[in-house]
DNA sequence: ATAGGCTAGTTGTATAGACAAGTAGGGGTG
DNA sequence: CACCCCTACTTGTCTATACAACTAGCCTAT
């Protein structure tokens, strides 16, 4: 039975309670690739909803990537694993820990300071404003991994040298303490050789292989929020990306 | 006037004549960052439409990221700029030209020839299957960017041995002569140094940092129809990347 | 002055129905 | 046998309506 039944009192919407009970058919294995979901019309009269609501959960489930729609035909199981990571805006912590890593970092310094004029032309602020500076070592199992230096604008959690506590992620102390959400990353990644300083705190050679990150942090309005600069071991750490085509909204290619 | 008439003859959508024209009204900076998008009350009263095509409208602006939704509050133009151009899948013609570059490649080989493990893995066929395997200088503007090499199944498209003009994009020609559209491209990106021949191929020291990149293409359905490995100079190319933050579709954070 | 409630406006969820457009298969006709 | 049409089923678009949940501001009673 790939259908059951609902539950009307939830809070949880109609259309969500048959997308997460779809997504947990696909992972149990009992829908298979490339096997047709079942159609708006049967989930419309197997579970008593409207068509409309029945399209919504087989719609987030495209969104999602588990599935694809083919006008005429059906909604099929994609054939693309979920497992493999692709990168959405994880912590350092996060991803560590998706990896069965025990992440943990190291202070280098944690201090307030004037904005330098890359920070202050990414964060859209003055030079003269100042931020909070963070600049770690990563390490995931007591290898250290990068060099992580983090700006946030000091106006947006003016106690937070105070308060925080290194050991725990940056990312969720601003989420559960000041209610920021980051909701979009932009990251530019260059490939350079590391420098005597930085080859000494990652422990490798002068002049290995890296990669440097800078990266710009948003909240759903736009509002930069974090701008971090790192450099990353690169015989330790790959970039996984997933790339989606065009993403147009009108069913397939309209024009 | 934010809002004008729609072409109800049209064969295209009406909700998608009304993303497209809110957002050249973003583009043309009629509505700025922070501003309020027309309610879909509005819309829906002064277009004719009903409510659901005008939230429609809405929510595949959301989805393109210019705008963003609030319960309660409406819908708001996002600051984040869309020029910036955040990745999607692009062959490296499409990229160059979207840079204002003149894309060409030197074809280094083309053959046909059975698949390495590696290839075969990556592309869910059989070590004794064969592939089309093109191998490219690509370049912009005359100056050498990187090597690529890629793979595809000879079966999907046996001719392209006979036909394929390398001066095109391999992407285009997929498309048009075999209807092979790619939805979805897996990618992991490491750095490393330059080996002597590729040092040599691309003019640069050896020894010199470079991106090494390792492609998997989807169609829809899932099925893997190319695998590229390459390698570009890391002093002429970065990685642009965009990434967000988990993309629930119920609403905001359910659970 | 403050706390509370009321109201208007917004998005989120859900229903019921309609027509259009595309696919696949069966069956009849030539 | 080959071709065409018709039918059943599918997803895509659109309408009209309803209620729920949330926001912000105004107003009143304390």
């Amino acid at each position: 039975m790939i259908l059951e039944a609902l539950d009307r009192q939830s809070v949880v919407p109609l259309y969500y309670q048959i997308q997460q009970h779809l997504l947990g058919q696909v992972r149990s294995g009992a829908l298979k690739s490339g096997q047709p979901v079942p159609s708006e019309q049967e989930i419309s009269a197997r579970l008593g909803v409207s068509r409309m609501t029945a399209r919504q959960a087989l719609k987030s489930l495209c969104e999602l990537g588990v599935a694809y729609s083919q006008r005429g035909k059906g909604t099929f199981v994609s054939a693309i694993k979920l497992e493999k990571d692709f990168r959405r805006v994880l912590s350092f912590s996060e991803e560590m820990q998706k990896r069965g890593a025990r992440p943990r970092s190291k202070v280098l310094s944690f201090e307030i300071s004037p904005a330098s004029v890359e920070t202050a032309e990414a964060l859209h602020i003055s030079p003269a404003d100042k931020v909070i500076r963070l600049r770690r070592i990563r390490m995931a199992n007591s290898l250290a991994l990068g060099i992580e230096c983090s700006h946030i604008p000091a106006g947006l959690c003016p106690d937070l040298v105070e308060n925080f506590d290194p050991r725990t992620s940056l990312y969720r102390t601003l989420a559960s303490r000041y209610g920021i959400e980051i909701a979009i990353t932009d990251e530019v990644a260059e490939a350079g050789l590391a420098k005597a300083e930085e080859a000494r705190l990652l422990r490798i050679a002068k002049g290995s292989p890296v990669f440097l990150f800078t990266r710009t942090s948003y909240v759903h309005s736009g509002k930069p929020v974090e701008f971090v600069k790192s450099i990353y071991r690169a015989d330790r750490y790959k970039i996984v990306n997933r790339l989606t085509r065009s993403r147009k909204t009108a069913s397939e290619g309209r024009n």
